[in-house]
DNA sequence: CACATTTGACCCGT
DNA sequence: ACGGGTCAAATGTG
């Protein structure tokens, strides 16, 4: 099964999985606003769902092109990615909550660093068990400069560990904020998915989404790394 | 105490 | 010399 494929079936069964808490909720509960909460993740995981099929085979073409092209950068960049088997993500959080990234794996982080022309620092991390595992698995993440939403998720080598947490074992529902309502966040959501476009131009890997409210467990998307 | 994070220093390739 | 990546001592957290 392709990587693809698999972002896309864990996709909908999370769809699933939150349809069927989304019935119990309103057979049992009187509280409109976790259901609302319910139906804007279901919503959202369907869009990401639909823009990972939408975007994959644009962006191998579009990346095999500029290739082709003898772009310079381009194929530095290529030749780097051969090397050490890099993988560039583009995430959309949901804005709120904290600034990092929840794939189910668990990473220490030992480095930062300000970029020329960048507002925003660059983080890096390493596996919790690198040594005791000989985990050799990296990543880096940037936070976005126009969108505060969006993640650059750079991941380096993949996990030998076995201390994956699935993501559907942890996942529950966030409360909504007070007020707030469920357009809003899908509009924010439409808007990142529009600077995601902008990236897919400048030969991002793979674009996909995610949820990083404090209460969500691993993103559905990192059963890739298992 | 046993981890994790922060942050300036350090290293290494260009 | 400079920029990107990592180390490690100090500090924070449960």
């Amino acid at each position: 099964m392709t990587m693809e494929e698999k972002l896309v079936i864990n996709g909908m069964k999370q769809g699933i999985e939150l349809t069927k808490r989304l019935m119990s909720n309103i057979k049992h509960t009187s509280s409109t606003e976790s259901s609302k909460a319910l139906i804007s993740e279901i919503i959202r995981i369907h869009q990401n769902v639909i823009f990972i099929l939408s975007l994959n085979k644009d962006d191998e073409s579009i990346f095999k092109q500029s290739h082709e092209t003898d772009s310079k950068n381009v194929f530095k960049k290529q030749k780097l990615l051969d090397k050490k088997d890099e993988r560039v993500y583009v995430f959309v959080g949901t804005g709120q909550g904290k600034d990092s990234v929840d794939d189910g794996h668990s990473w220490r982080k030992y480095g930062q660093k300000d970029f020329h022309g960048s507002i925003n620092p660059r983080g890096y991390f390493r596996c919790t068990h690198r040594f005791t595992q000989k985990c050799l698995a990296l990543k880096q993440i940037q936070k976005s400069d126009t969108d505060p939403s969006i993640f650059e998720v750079t991941y380096v080598e993949n996990h030998t560990c076995n201390n994956y947490t699935s993501p559907a074992t942890k996942f529950s529902v966030p409360m909504f904020e007070e007020g707030k309502r469920m357009d809003d966040v899908t509009e924010q959501v439409m808007v990142s998915l529009e600077d995601l476009e902008n990236k897919k131009r400048k030969n991002v890997v793979m674009t996909l989404s995610f949820s990083n409210h404090e209460n969500v467990g691993g993103g559905w998307q990192s059963n890739v790394f298992m």
